[in-house]
Formats: C-alpha cells, structure tokens, sequence
RNA sequence: GGAGGGGUAGCGAAGUGGCUAAACGCGGCGGACUGUAAAUCCGCUCCCUACGGGUUCGGGAGUUCGAAUCUCUCCCCCUCCA
C-alpha cells in the first residue's frame, strides 16, 4: 500500500476518533481504519449499509443511535445505502414467536419506506443517500441459486446464533425457512458490496454474515459497526414500537419532553450519550457533576428533555416544552395547549359516557373506575360520583389522569 | 408413520361438575408520597341500561337443573421415537 502523508494521516485519525465514539463493537476494528485510510488515499467514498425492517416504519429515539452515526460519516464525504429488506420482511425474522409475520403488500412497502424517508430527513441529508430494496435480487434466485447459497454456509455455524442456540437449549422449535434469514441479509451485502454494515448489537450475528458471504462470493469483507440499544421508557426493554416503551421523532413537543422525565434515572447518561449532540466534554461534566451530587439528577433530566426537543423541533419548542413542563407538573397548573374536541352532542352528558365519546376511556366501565380512584377532573375539580351529569360549556376541560387532557368546543 | 402432552383474561399460571367473572404472579392503569425517577403504600384491571344483568376459559355441537371442568367433532401447537 502506498504510503499516506502527514495531512492524510491525521484526517484518518480525526474521521476515526469520530466513528469509534460509542461504538459498542467493530469487527475487526483494524479493518476500519484500514477502510477509512484507503477511502482517504484514493478519494473514493466507503459505502455503508444500513438494514430496514419494512414493516415497522415509526422512527423512535432508539433508530437514531445508529442514524446519528450514520449521519457522521455521510458529514465525511461517505455514502448511506439504506436497505428496505421487503423481501426479507415476508419471511419474518427469528424472534422465537410463532406467529408469521403478515406479508406486506407492494404499496404498504412503498408507503413504509416513503415514511423513513421523511423521518431520517430529520437527521441526515436525503438527496445523498442511496435507497435499495432487497427484493430486487432476492425475488430472481431460483432454488438453484439458493442452495449454491446454502452450500456456503454450515448448519453448525447458523446454530451459533444466541437466539438459536436459546431456543434449542429450551427445546422451542426453529422453522428452518427462519435458517435463511441471516442467508439473504448476509448475500444483501454481496449485492451491495457495502464496506461497512451498521447496526445494533442485536444484529451481530446478522452481520457477520455479510462477511462470511462476501468472502465466500470472493469480494471485499465488510467491517462490522455494532450500536448499544437504547433501553425505553421502562429501563429494561430494548426501545421498540410493539412494547410501547419508546419515544417516537414525529412526536409533540410536550409529549418527548414528558417521557423523556420518565426515564429511569440510571439511563439518563446513557440517553444523554446516544441520542443527544453534547460534546465528549459536556458529557463527562454532566457525569461528574451528577456523581457529586452537584447536579440534580431532576434537572440533569431536563436539560436531557429539553435537549431532544431541541433537536427535533427547535430551540423554541424547547424552550416551550420546558416551562409547560414546569407549570403543568411541577406546580399543577393546565397545560397552554390542550387537544381540543368539538362537540355536537347534547348539552348535559353522564361524565361516564363523555370520556368514552372524547376518546379518552375505551369503556364505560374503564370510567367509572377512573373516577372511583380519583383520576378524573372536569375543569380542575375532583369527580366525585360516577353518575355525575356535566353540563357542557365551551372550553370546559377534561382531565383523566396526570398527563390526558381534553378541551370541548361548541 | 407411531406414542404422548397441551390450547384459561395483555403475558405466565391455578382451577378438572355448583362456593368461579375465574386463585396467584408479572405487566398495565389510577391515587398517595416525590423529581411524570427509584423505593414504598392503597385501589383498579371483560362489557352494560349497574345493590342487578349480559357475554367469557381454541371453534362448533351435545349431556346436565347447572360446565372452564363430562361427551362428540373440528382447528392449532409442542415433545419423544422412526
């Protein structure tokens, strides 16, 4: 290899310095600078993939650990490919359920793919990135091809999955289609020839499997960038959309500040390290600061709110967030801004029925009890009785719980 | 192809003729305390025309005064052997 010069030399030391930052693993890690270096030497930009589930398209703060470093190296001249597995999608990945996964028409994947497109726009420049689909090549093997295929890889080797291997050992059963799974995400990297793969630890197994096929189809091995996953709101649980425990881009303000405050406290550096733009510097203050006991971990945790609604919404909406935030919850006051419903029913309403027509209860019986255990208040005061009649007036205001408000209007 | 085990509320799991709208645990929700954290405590957790009524225990049909519990049948899942 020729040799790089000085200046050649520290950009690579600078781009990687910025890679490797909270990483959780690269495998091998020497074949990244090795990548880095040669993009540098012959100006030639590294292609990085990233793979999309077609079926899950609300972007949440967890997608972003690996958006964010994405985003760096597209700021460094490299290329995204995102990789929308719709063919991959219909064979439903081994997650230990038995239930197959529904099959996604043309037009759902379409439309899926649209909404991660507008998302991601949030956090890098879409005009650069490269969109592929993996249908496209997968959909033309014919079984021919695919047991060429199979013949390069072992059943011993396949076994090695954590979540394989889980599943014999407590005798659940594994659907041999679910085999091919790393299969197709591995010869999707073939087809792409992608230098880098980028995922969470999750996907390791996954991953490592776009190495051993592009050996085995002769081409150059991708390095594999393994994100930590983001636990949610719970503190235990991967962030994911199905458990509810996640807080999604597209949301309100409000509403990511909110649960942003409800994360346990032991997450907060976490959050604070993977999904905000505070400097190595900043971080490391903000955890010595929490560790003296010099900053409350109350307020550490705002400015952790405040800091992604700034990112997703504005410095403004921020600021917004933060004093709703603090009149409403801290000192008990009503929210600016509440949803507002109109209503075209009748002028006096059991309260029972009116929570369920605003939406805001499923039942009648879920209503009564909300009002047994005190959780509803009709223009800030306590409903004491279930079979409380109210008579509607504009801007009359209904509180379930701590965080549900509704206004009515006429 | 053979033998066996199983499908109960969001999940796990009791219950095997009336006392079961169904124990218990988890989860979830509300309340108290707080910092919409943790811990703790209290309450709730099928639906409704609500001191009562209606529909639930894989689907359907039956036996019975009465079934999640018994019979038949269909569907689905799992384990072991070949």
């Amino acid at each position: 290899m020729e040799q790089l010069n000085q200046e050649q030399l520290s950009e690579v030391r600078r781009q990687m310095e910025i890679y490797t930052q909270g990483v959780q693993e690269i495998i091998p890690s020497e074949e990244l600078e090795v990548k880095v270096a040669k993009s540098i030497m012959k100006n030639r930009p590294l292609k990085i993939k990233l793979g999309l589930d077609p079926s899950a398209p609300d972007v949440h703060l967890g997608h972003t650990v690996v958006l964010n470093k994405l985003r760096l190296f597209q700021d460094n001249g490299h290329v995204i490919q995102l990789l929308i597995g719709d063919f991959t999608g219909k064979i439903g990945d081994p997650t230990g359920k038995s239930v197959a996964r529904k099959q996604l028409t043309d037009d759902e994947v379409k439309h899926n793919a649209k909404t991660y497109f507008e998302q991601f726009g949030k956090v890098m420049d879409m005009e650069k990135v490269e969109l592929h689909f993996n249908s496209k090549w997968l959909s033309k093997l014919n079984f021919e091809d695919v047991i060429n295929l199979a013949g390069k890889i072992t059943v011993a080797r396949l076994m090695e999955r954590d979540d394989f291997e889980e599943r014999i050992a407590l005798g659940k059963p594994i659907s041999l289609h679910e085999f091919f799974y790393p299969l197709m995400q591995g010869y999707d990297s073939v087809e792409l020839e992608c230098d880098i793969e980028l995922g969470g630890t999750d996907q390791h197994f996954n991953i490592l499997m776009g190495r051993h096929f592009q050996e085995k189809f002769g081409r150059e091995k991708q390095v594999a960038m393994l994100m930590p996953l983001l636990e949610g709101l719970d503190g235990v649980e991967k962030m994911s959309k199905s458990k509810k425990n996640y807080i999604g881009i597209d949301e309100q303000p409000q509403d990511i500040y909110g649960k942003a405050m409800s994360i346990p406290d032991e997450l907060m550096v976490k959050y604070f390290e993977l999904i905000t733009d505070f400097s190595p510097d900043d971080l490391a203050k903000i955890k010595t600061d929490l560790e003296s006991g010099e900053l409350h971990p109350r307020d550490a945790k705002m400015l952790l709110g405040k800091t992604i609604v700034r990112i997703y919404h504005g410095e403004e909406a921020a600021d917004k967030a933060e004093k709703g935030f603090i009149s409403v919850f801290q000192q008990g006051a009503m929210p600016d801004e509440i949803p507002t419903i109109v209503w075209d029913g009748k002028k006096e309403v059991a309260v029972v029925d009116l929570l369920v027509e605003l939406d805001m209860l499923n039942s009648k019986s879920e209503a009564r009890r909300m009002i047994q255990n005190k959780g509803v208040k009709v223009n800030g005061e306590k409903v004491e009785d279930t079979h409380t009649v109210i008579s509607i007036t504009n801007d009359l205001v209904i509180q379930v719980g701590k965080r549900k408000f509704v206004k009515i209007h006429i």
